[in-house]
DNA sequence: TATTGTTATACTCTATAACTATA
DNA sequence: TATAGTTATAGAGTATAACAATA
């Protein structure tokens, strides 16, 4: 814990808690922020990696697509975000003419979500463009190590989405 | 594409792009923007899993533990912020008694941040705290899966780091 | 009385630009 | 003239609270 310290890669100290057959857990949490630092500096500059939406337009679009038309709660709920922020993307987005909110049927309060024909084409592209981005970067790497990555990462995503409908919570 | 399509989980559609060997890159692509969407969230609320540190506190507490006495623009260059932003962050910190500010002996312009005794010790806990997270939120995965996935996702840093100090970019 | 959605407000994080002190 | 750091400012994203319309 000395000041002084210039390891750039950490090594177990003697005031680390150790547990057996888990010592790779200091280097999983530490990769997990380095991963989560670089997704989120790589999302700022969307428009610079060839990317024509940016990522909460193209979560929304994307909740939208896959959900059909949509109450604002419903969205709100899928994005993980409040309803007035959603709100407030819909409002810029339905300016954007990439999408438009139509009368409930069901329920005069509320009003469903719709994609437009542009939207839904801009989205098709940047989905399209997002997994070559995908494809490029992990270009040389063996085939295998991908499809495990891919089979890990929506293992670990099934099991966070467990711990919160749960009474334990969550990393950082 | 229709508009009144509600599959919550992505099946192909005559419009995707199909590589062959490579079926498994549409769903990467969505688990890794599943997978941000969800480290942003619990990110927001850190006090409410146990730590008490925010992400950036914790960010900038380990970039000066593992640099040791730093400068603001190495601090900057290795959290991927804006030296101003750094500077921000890190008069907070100083307020808060975790870190200070002393003068570079080899350059007057210049300051070294260093951890206090009380920076170095909140740092520690908040350390094992996040592990302990970690530990949890995968105790009902095979100790195989986990460490596969420490290495995985070691490697797609090391790939990512690569990228970006060459003339391709990077997704969202 | 409760719920859906919107808006007003405030707070945080961020970068750009202007500034100072030193190199 | 260039660089290290700070600060003023502005913009984006977020949540809370107050509101209107409907259930």
């Amino acid at each position: 814990m000395q000041l002084t310290s210039s390891r750039p890669v950490h090594v177990p100290g003697p005031e680390d808690v150790v547990v057996p057959g888990q010592e790779d857990v200091p280097v999983l949490e530490r990769e997990l922020r380095s991963f989560f630092r670089r997704l989120r500096q790589w999302q700022r500059g969307a428009d610079r990696v060839g990317l024509e939406l940016d990522e909460h337009t193209f979560g929304v679009l994307s909740t939208v697509h896959d959900r059909g038309p949509s109450r604002l709660q419903d969205l709100a709920a899928d994005l993980g975000l409040d309803a007035s922020t959603v709100s407030r993307h819909v409002t810029a987005l339905e300016r954007c003419g990439l999408l438009t909110r139509v009368p409930d049927p069901d329920d005069r309060r509320a009003r469903r979500v719709i994609l437009t024909a542009d939207g839904s084409a801009a989205w098709s592209r940047d989905r399209e463009a997002r997994r070559e981005l995908v494809r490029r970067a992990l270009s040389r790497w063996p085939a295998d190590d991908r499809r495990r990555l891919t089979s890990l990462l929506t293992q670990l995503n099934a099991e966070l989405a467990t711990l919160l409908t749960e009474p334990e919570k969550e990393p950082a």
